[in-house]
DNA sequence: TCACAAAAAGAATCTCTGTTCTGCTTGTGT
DNA sequence: ACACAAGCAGAACAGAGATTCTTTTTGTGA
């Protein structure tokens, strides 16, 4: 008994597979998106894209994941700063933080989402956490700046949290709609 | 020179066959649908399918043109009474008349919109129009209700009609993920 | 440095799907 | 009522795509 390759490693190769996926996700769309395409944009092949990821349910699923975890990250750090800011600055700051590629394919994944279980988890279980966190920005907005009790500001501020994803998440499509993909090279 | 389908006749099928489309649509998504799972629901063939739409992406093309031009029209319904709503009673109608299989049609949509250039047109080319009948909707409300000056009012109302079209498409979004699709018989 | 199992490459497979092709059937103008 | 082109069914085809199998390479613990 001896050899494998060292945890690191293996969370390496798994991450580069995953970045050439988003990238062809983000040009083609998940569906037509062949394993080959992976295959051309990793630089890797097809006995090692299996050797990290089931199949290619599960390494979409595994993209989807990560790229609501990131979008969840960056809210993460713009709500939870010193002062909070009001929901329209927010906001602001949520949109001007969007990515193309990755509006993209956050739009295809809610696309898939709508038949398929495993991604409709995922991004709902996603929703509502990032949905949370907005609740909590706005609540200590209400306390720290506009002087609520906190205990009524937390019930206030969920209908706002709630518009302000909501109005994030359509400023996520419009971007989507807008940005044409990259073309592949010739 | 004599026999051809009337045109009455050819619209039907067309109609036939688009209508099998959006319940395949609903249910697997625009990609997962094979020729074979419209042919099975429609009770056609692929012979008559192919004589009715150039191809698949032709047949998706008309799908999603459909779809949202009934949407509009919906939309173009409540918008347009004697009495214009206020914009929250407005948003209000325009949530209660979702209907679950259609809103996962028209989220799969803009997942295609983002790398299907066609769609793409399909989508914001529909969406424009629809912010604008709810610009004329809003601008009504301001001058007949809040008795603005109908000058100033077209200006103030396109903020807010954008704000309503933002957050009836999160309510889309949302109701797309929560309705799960019906499984097929077995 | 060595031994060897895991990992990677790339060919091979096998299923599935869009589309076309071949006749039979049906609706329409006369 | 009839003739005949269009409509339609269903088999056939071609191609693409996911996954697996075989062989070669590589990294790790001793």
């Amino acid at each position: 008994m001896v050899p494998r390759l060292t945890d690191a490693r293996k969370e390496l190769r798994r991450a580069q597979i995953a970045e050439a996926a988003v990238r062809c996700f983000g040009r083609n769309g998940l569906e037509r998106t062949s394993i080959a395409d992976i295959i051309a944009e990793s630089g890797l092949s097809a006995g090692s894209i299996y050797a990290h990821y089931r199949n290619k349910a599960d390494l979409v699923q595994a993209v989807a994941r990560g790229d609501l975890a990131e979008r969840a990250r960056v809210l993460g750090g713009h709500a939870s700063s010193d002062a909070p800011p009001d929901p329209d600055e927010l906001l602001a700051r949520l949109i001007a933080a969007i990515d193309p590629v990755k509006a993209r394919l956050g739009v295809q994944t809610w696309g898939e989402a709508t038949t398929n279980p495993a991604i409709r988890d995922i991004v709902v279980d996603m929703t509502d956490r990032m949905r949370a966190m907005l609740q909590d920005c706005v609540t200590a907005w209400l306390v720290k700046v506009e002087c609520h009790e906190p205990a009524e500001a937390r019930e206030s501020a969920a209908p706002i949290a709630h518009r302000v994803m909501a109005l994030y998440q359509a400023e996520l499509l419009y971007t989507a709609l807008e940005s044409l993909p990259e073309e592949t090279a010739p």
